[in-house]
DNA sequence: GTGAAAGCGCTAACAT
DNA sequence: ATGTTAGCGCTTTCAC
């Protein structure tokens, strides 16, 4: 393992001349910095990343803390993050908060230590006060954290609407709708509103059902979905995340009950899995390379000391299918 | 941001000490203990972990290069060695290599230049010597890179075995399998030898259809398994991946095929979507949870210095559904 | 254009 | 038990 010094002496040089020729930054003559170039090359000299940071006080790594990667959502947005992240030169490094909130404080904790240079939060496992007094870039998505943070999400009040008027032009009378808990205003909140909203102008009756944010696995889905199926008798449609729509559809074939005929299906999200039923989900898609590009560019602007917006909101848009 | 240096001064004492009382390492008393908590606690300390890298040679990170993370098998396994990770105390970075061998090879440079202490890899978009000359820790998951790089995965043969024994016993005559490719020889090809090999001695038919290890779409399975779909007239039995399984039941519900009846059709990896099916998927499971801990396991071992074996080898169990 | 030197903030060896 | 000091390897003024 080469040091710069190794170079410099090797060079004849001093190893300020040698961290310009390699880093491009600053006056060196073209002949002593090809000269430098080829002897790191011949000693295999590699830059040593901690040094570096320590001086540029830059890490080039970013955060990224979600509820759970192994649900489809927070993969498919983290693979848009990471590509978007890598494209300007940056890694990501992720925390599942997996609903325990020492992971995503200790996340935090990581920040402060100058171990990231920011953090983009997906999860609710902590309350907004641990994010309020930083002074370091962070940006929310899907998560309203006042004014001082920057806000990445859906435009959710757009979604309820398409959603409600999808099922009231199918005739829907009697309908249910899913959701994250309305404690902590999320963004979500404004799709169930609107959608409730929306309903019970035209005069329809809305049941509202509030789960946790943070609990998304299948079989939690599952088990929520069965269980609020004796409700079913009397309601005529559904709206809820994609996967609660997929369970729903799977337990209402099993009981005989027909998609779409008596019961209308509405999904939130766009995963893949609207498109592996049959009939394919009808569902309202949340445009996850656009959030993910969001999320990037804030944090690009927030380090680069630029002015960002306090909300960047995406839209959505109906993706048919044969639920509706 | 206070630095070590003022909590010294303001606490009267040596630098060394106050590095010593945070860290736990070394004598200190226990009321210049007890007192530098506290001024460090007064001054809203926080520790630099940049400058702790450099000094100590460790980041606390290591990295983990994967072909998607929204693909749920790997979502899944970086799930869990996200978790084991973080149970020793390291972070996690992630690299989806998404096919593209830059991004991977970027990797190994952040290694090269100690921004990680190691790496696990179980992507195949590089050839192995990108790895072979490495001095830094490296475990290779699913990929077998030689004796010089610990390797982890599933015993495939038993799995091959396990499913070749289902379908015969089913009666199959004329099966198809589908996997990744030969090329690189990766532990999954044992599970296609091993199956052809047990069909083949109980006189039944195979056809081994290959794809590319790195391409793990759901789109790509589809039209893969629709193409394939054709040539299912004399088939009676179908192994693959669980994915692969899934869109097959899918078309073959679809084109009249009666599943189990006329076709038999058995999953490997034990995905939530092959429960999500009905019928349920008959599937060979891996553990991936047992997988993520010996990957992790065998990395905090190299990090220690500790001896490591060569190969991990975790067994495959069978998961009923009723495609079989 | 280039060299020397002062940090960056911490750890660890050594002396006391 | 504690203070002092020498690194860790790089970046970045600031003279020359």
């Amino acid at each position: 393992m080469s040091s710069i010094r190794e170079v410099a002496m090797e060079a004849g040089v001093g190893v300020g001349t040698v961290s310009r020729a390699l880093s491009g930054n600053g006056y060196v003559a073209e002949d002593t910095k090809k000269r430098i170039l080829e002897i790191a090359k011949r000693l295999d000299y590699t830059p040593n990343e901690m040094a570096k940071n320590l001086s540029t006080k830059r890490t080039g790594i970013i955060g990224i803390v979600v509820p759970d990667i192994e649900n489809p959502f927070w993969g498919r947005f983290l693979k848009h993050v990471e590509i978007g992240l890598y494209n300007y030169g940056f890694k990501s490094l992720i925390c599942n908060t997996i609903g325990v909130s020492n992971r995503e404080q200790d996340f935090i904790e990581f920040l402060k230590r100058k171990a990231i240079d920011g953090i983009i939060v997906g999860a609710h496992s902590l309350k907004d006060e641990a994010y309020l007094g930083l002074k370091h870039p962070v940006i929310s998505f899907e998560r309203d954290m006042g004014p001082m943070i920057p806000q990445v999400c859906s435009n959710h009040a757009q979604g309820g609407r398409f959603a409600a008027e999808a099922l009231l032009k199918a005739g829907c009378k009697r309908v249910i709708q899913l959701g994250g808990t309305y404690n902590g205003h999320t963004p979500a909140d404004e799709r169930h509103i609107e959608f409730k909203s929306v309903m019970e102008a035209a005069g329809a009756n809305v049941t509202t059902i509030e789960m946790s944010w943070d609990m998304v696995g299948y079989d939690h889905y599952r088990t929520i979905m069965e269980n609020y199926m004796e409700l079913f008798s009397e309601v005529d449609g559904i709206f809820t995340a994609d996967i609660g729509a997929y369970f729903c559809l799977a337990f209402a074939k099993k009981k005989g009950i027909k998609v779409p005929e008596e019961l209308k299906i509405i999904g939130f999200d766009g995963l893949e899995i609207t498109r592996m039923s049959d009939p394919q989900i009808t569902t309202i898609a949340q445009d996850i390379p656009a959030l993910s590009r969001s999320c990037v560019g804030c944090m690009i602007d927030l380090l680069g000391g630029k002015k960002v917006e306090s909300k960047y909101m995406v839209d959505v848009s109906m993706q048919e299918g044969g639920t509706v």
